[in-house]
DNA sequence: GGCCGCAATGTAAACGTTTTCATGAAACGT
DNA sequence: ACGTTTCATGAAAACGTTTACATTGCGGCC
C-alpha cells in the first residue's frame, strides 16, 4: 500500500480502455455503454482513484472553491460568519478557502493575491479593500462580492448591515422610553460597522431628542474599552439617562462600570448595545440590543457570489443592506423572566 | 483591462527571456542577473502577473494549503479552535481549506476526498474518523493529524484534551470544598470528549468520594438539555450538593434551573462546567469550570502537521494529551468581585 | 451490398507551471 | 593560447486531467 497515487491513467491501463472513457464515466458526462461504465467504476475503486484537483482545475479553470477574506476570525460575529458562509458552500458543493488576520493594506493584498488560481470567486471583508485596490490585485474576471463595505461600484454587489437603521431604531427606543440623554460609545474610527452605527445615533438623536445634548465618548469595540467609557460617563456632572455603545461586548464593559459604581441598571441608567452576541443574554441584567442576523448576512453573500459564478448571469452589482431588529431585555426596562415577551422591532431588508 | 490573465509567457515574450528564467525570477532559485531579474520584475508588475497556483501544484505536488475537516462550526469550541489553527498556518505562509458538518460517516468521507490534490496535509476531528476511515479514503502518504480522537496508531498523531484529568480535578475539588454528592450531567454518548469526562468524574468519585452515591444524568452538549436535566436532578429525593455538567452550555442551563427554583448557588448547590466558554465569566453567579486552551491546541496541531510535511520528518507518532486548568469562579463559592484572585490548578500537558 | 449515420471509443492537444538538461559564453589557470 | 570550469540562459519534458476531433464498428435503409 505504500505504492504511488493511482492517477488516470493507471485506471485506463487496468481497465483496457482509453483515459477519455475513464473520464466521461467519472464525470458522468455520457456516451459510455453500461458494461465499460461498470468496469471502470470497478477498478477505480479498486485503485482508490481520486481524480487530482489541480490538474482538474488548471484544464477547467474552475476549482469549485471559494475564498474568504476576513481581518480576524476573532469573537462571535466573524464565527458565525464564517459559519454562515461555510453552510451555504457546503449546500453548492463549494469547498471554502478561508484567509484571516491581515494588518496593513500589503498584508491584504498579498492574501488576495495568493488565492489567484486557488479560488473561482472571492467574498471579502476588509476595511483595506476599495474598488482600486481590488483592480489591482485580482484578475478583472474574477467574481467577487464585498461584505460590510463602503464601496459603491458597479463592478462588485456589496452587502452591507443596515446599522443606520438599526441604531436609529434603539436611540429611538430610548429616547420614547423617557430616556433623553442619551450617551454613545462610539467604536474604532476605521470600521465602517462603527462609523455607520456612529451616524445613525446622530441622525436618531437630532430627530427624536433634538433638544439633548450629544456626548459621544470613544471606543475601540473592546470589553476594556465599554468599561473605560463607563467609568468616564459616570465622572460627567450630568449623567446621562442612557447609553448605547457601539457594540455588545463594550456594553456589557459599561454595565460592569455601573455595576461597580453601585448604579441600579435600568432604574439608574439604561444600556443597549449592538450585536446581539450570546452573551448579551446571559450577562446581568441581560442586554438589550440590535440583533444582526450575521450567519444570514454570510450565506446571502455566498448565494450572491454562487450566481456570480455563473458566467450567464447579467444581475448588476447594487449594495444590498440587511435589516436589523432591537431586542429590548432588562437593562432597557423590559420585565424580567425568561418567557417574558421580547419587544422587538425590525428594519427592512434592502 | 478585459484582457485575458497574463500568464508566465506572457511575461517571458515581454521581457525577452524564457519561461524558465522567468520562473528562476519569481521563485528567487537564483542563477540569474541582476539586469534580468530587474526586467523580469518590471515586466511582471506591469502586467499584473500572479502565478497560477493549480499549474504550479501540478508540477509540484505542493499546494501549500492544509485541510480542516471539522463536525462543525458552530459554538465557541471550534470557532476558537480554526482560529488557532488559522494563526498557525499563516505564520507559516499555508492556506486553510476548511469543511464541516457532516453528519454521518460517508459524508465526511466525501469530503476527505474531496480533499485529495487540493492540500498537502489534513487535521481532522469528526466521530466518524477511525485508523479504517483514513485507509480508506486517504492516500497513504498523506500527512494527516488527528484531534480530539480515541485512533492510536503509529501512522497518526493525535491531539487531545486531558478531559479525564480535568474532570478529576474538578470533582476533587468539589468533594475537598466539602460537596460529597456530586451529580453529573453527561454529553453525547458518540462524543469522544463527552465520554472521557464521564470516565474522569467516575474515577473521582470513586476515589475521592467513594461512600458517594452516583447520580448521572443524561444530556447533549446543549443548554436546553442542561436545564432539563436541572430539573430532573431537582425533582429528586435526595439533592445532589453540586452539580458537573460536561460542558458549559449544560452548566448555563442548569443554573437557570436552579434560579427557577429559588435555590442559591452556591449556597444550596455549587454548578460547575466544562470548557470556558466566554459566557462562563458573565452568567450569574460566574461559572466555575475547567478550562481547555483550544486556540493553543489548534495552534499545536497545526505546529505538528506542519512538521509532518517535510518529508524528512521523522518523528514517531504519538498521542499528545493537553492539559486543562480548573477554574474557579462563584458557582463553586469563590469570593465575588472581579479582582478576586481566581483560584486555579493545571493538570500537565502529555 | 454499399452507404449513411450514429454511438462508442481512442488519440492527442491543451492548461500554466517547474525543472532537467543542453548550450554557449565568459572567466580562469596553466 | 588553450583546455577547463563556472555561470546564465533556453528548449523541452513532465505533472494529471478534460475535451475537440478522429476513428471504429455496426445497424438500417435504399
Amino acid at each position: 500500500m505504500t505504492t504511488k497515487n493511482a492517477t488516470i491513467k493507471d485506471v485506463a491501463r487496468e481497465a483496457k480502455v482509453s483515459v477519455a472513457s475513464v473520464s466521461r464515466v467519472l464525470n458522468g458526462t455520457g456516451g459510455v455503454t453500461p458494461a465499460t461504465q461498470k468496469i471502470v467504476r470497478e477498478v477505480a475503486a479498486r485503485l482508490h482513484y481520486v481524480p487530482d484537483n489541480a490538474a482538474r482545475s488548471l484544464i477547467t479553470g474552475r476549482t469549485n472553491t471559494i475564498g474568504a477574506v476576513l481581518p480576524d476570525l476573532y469573537g462571535e460575529f466573524f464565527s458565525e460568519l464564517i459559519r454562515g458562509i461555510d453552510l451555504a458552500a457546503r449546500a453548492r458543493g463549494l469547498h471554502l478557502l478561508v484567509s484571516s488576520s491581515h494588518d496593513g493594506v500589503e498584508d491584504a493584498a498579498a492574501a488576495v493575491r495568493a488565492m489567484r488560481g486557488r479560488v473561482d470567486g472571492m467574498l471579502i471583508l476588509s476595511e483595506y479593500v476599495d474598488a482600486d485596490f481590488l483592480g489591482n490585485n485580482l484578475p478583472d474576471n474574477l467574481p467577487v462580492v464585498l461584505l460590510d463595505s463602503p464601496v459603491k461600484s458597479a463592478r462588485y454587489p456589496v452587502f452591507n448591515i443596515d446599522n443606520r437603521a438599526g441604531a436609529i431604531a434603539m436611540v429611538r427606543h430610548l429616547v420614547e422610553s423617557g430616556r433623553e440623554r442619551v450617551a454613545f460609545i462610539a467604536g474604532p474610527k476605521t470600521n465602517f460597522d462603527a462609523q455607520q452605527r456612529d451616524k445613525g445615533y446622530r441622525a436618531a438623536m437630532a430627530k427624536h431628542a433634538p433638544d439633548a445634548q450629544l456626548t459621544i465618548v470613544a471606543g475601540d469595540f473592546s470589553e476594556e474599552s465599554g468599561y473605560r467609557a463607563g467609568r468616564e460617563l459616570l465622572a460627567q456632572k450630568k449623567r446621562p439617562q442612557a447609553v448605547f455603545a457601539a457594540n455588545d461586548m463594550m456594553a456589557v464593559g459599561c454595565l460592569y462600570a455601573f455595576k461597580e459604581a453601585g448604579l441600579d441598571v435600568p432604574k439608574d441608567i439604561a444600556v443597549a448595545g449592538f450585536d446581539d452576541i450570546l452573551i448579551a443574554r446571559y450577562v446581568t441584567p441581560p442586554l438589550s440590543t440590535v440583533q444582526v442576523r450575521i450567519a444570514d448576512l454570510g450565506r446571502i453573500a455566498l448565494e450572491r457570489l454562487a450566481a456570480l459564478l455563473d458566467p450567464a448571469d447579467t444581475t448588476p452589482a447594487s449594495v444590498q443592506t440587511l435589516g436589523c431588529e432591537i431586542v429590548i431585555r432588562e437593562t432597557c426596562g423590559a420585565s424580567a423572566g425568561a418567557t417574558a415577551p421580547r419587544k422587538r422591532r425590525r428594519t427592512p431588508n434592502t
